[in-house]
DNA sequence: ATCCCGAGGG
DNA sequence: CCCTCTGGAT
């Protein structure tokens, strides 16, 4: 049996994340929260710098949700086509659109539920924007970084993003998340790389329980 | 070849 | 749980 994740050792873990990392913070940085939206929706399988490059344009010809419903699908296409996989993105940028007018006058909605039932939006995606546009996330940001982080240190066992993000709630309280999500993210990119995490440099070595499991460098 | 702050469908 | 969708950087 894995040892079930002790919750002092997991607030002491992330104490020393947070205060390594003091400067960590959303790679996409928007407080508009529809630009903080479609720069979610742009990130997946794309560097956050070229997220950033792309939207810096777009922000100016589609700057509310009825410019993206109803933007040219083709041309959309082409404006977004460096951030990879722009066909869905495009096309779920078009209905997001639409869904916003339709559902919620325009506005992004403040609820997880809200959010992922818009099209191309997930739970990643809803928590990023609920967690940094508005103050009220719901969860924490789990995404590859953290998964990783989460089975490396013990936190979790699961693989399903959805039940990381219970185990991850239960070990931190609810005003911890949002910050949680930044540090653990960062922390994954520079320090707790896949494959090879560069456990000479971790603050947090002594704390892991892969220590004497894995070698690196 | 492998990775990038994913979502949706089978 | 699996798979697909896509371009760019290293």
């Amino acid at each position: 049996m894995a040892a079930k994740p002790d919750r002092k050792t997991a607030l002491r873990v992330l104490g020393t994340l947070e205060e390594t990392y003091p400067d960590a913070h959303c790679a996409l940085n928007y407080s508009n929260p529809l630009e903080l939206l479609v720069a979610t929706i742009l990130s997946a399988q794309c560097t956050d710098v070229r997220v950033n490059q792309v939207t810096e344009g777009l922000f100016r010809r589609y700057p509310d949700a009825a410019a993206y419903a109803g933007a040219d699908l083709s041309a959309l296409e082409e404006e977004i086509r460096s951030t990879g996989f722009f066909r869905n993105k495009a096309r779920n940028l078009v209905a997001c659109g639409a869904a916003l007018l339709e559902r919620h006058g325009g506005e992004i909605p403040r609820t997880l539920e809200a959010l992922t039932a818009l099209p191309g939006v997930g739970r990643k995606t809803a928590n990023v924007v609920l967690g940094n546009a508005f103050g009220l996330a719901e969860g924490l940001v789990v995404d590859t970084h953290v998964k990783r982080i989460a089975g490396r240190l013990g936190w979790t066992r699961h693989s399903d993003p959805e039940r990381i993000e219970r185990d991850l709630c239960a070990l931190f309280p609810r005003e911890k998340w949002t910050q949680a999500s930044h540090v653990l993210i960062f922390h994954g990119r520079q320090i707790c790389k896949a494959p090879t995490p560069l456990c000479t440099l971790c603050p947090v070595l002594s704390d892991c329980p892969r220590i004497g499991v894995t070698r690196s460098r």
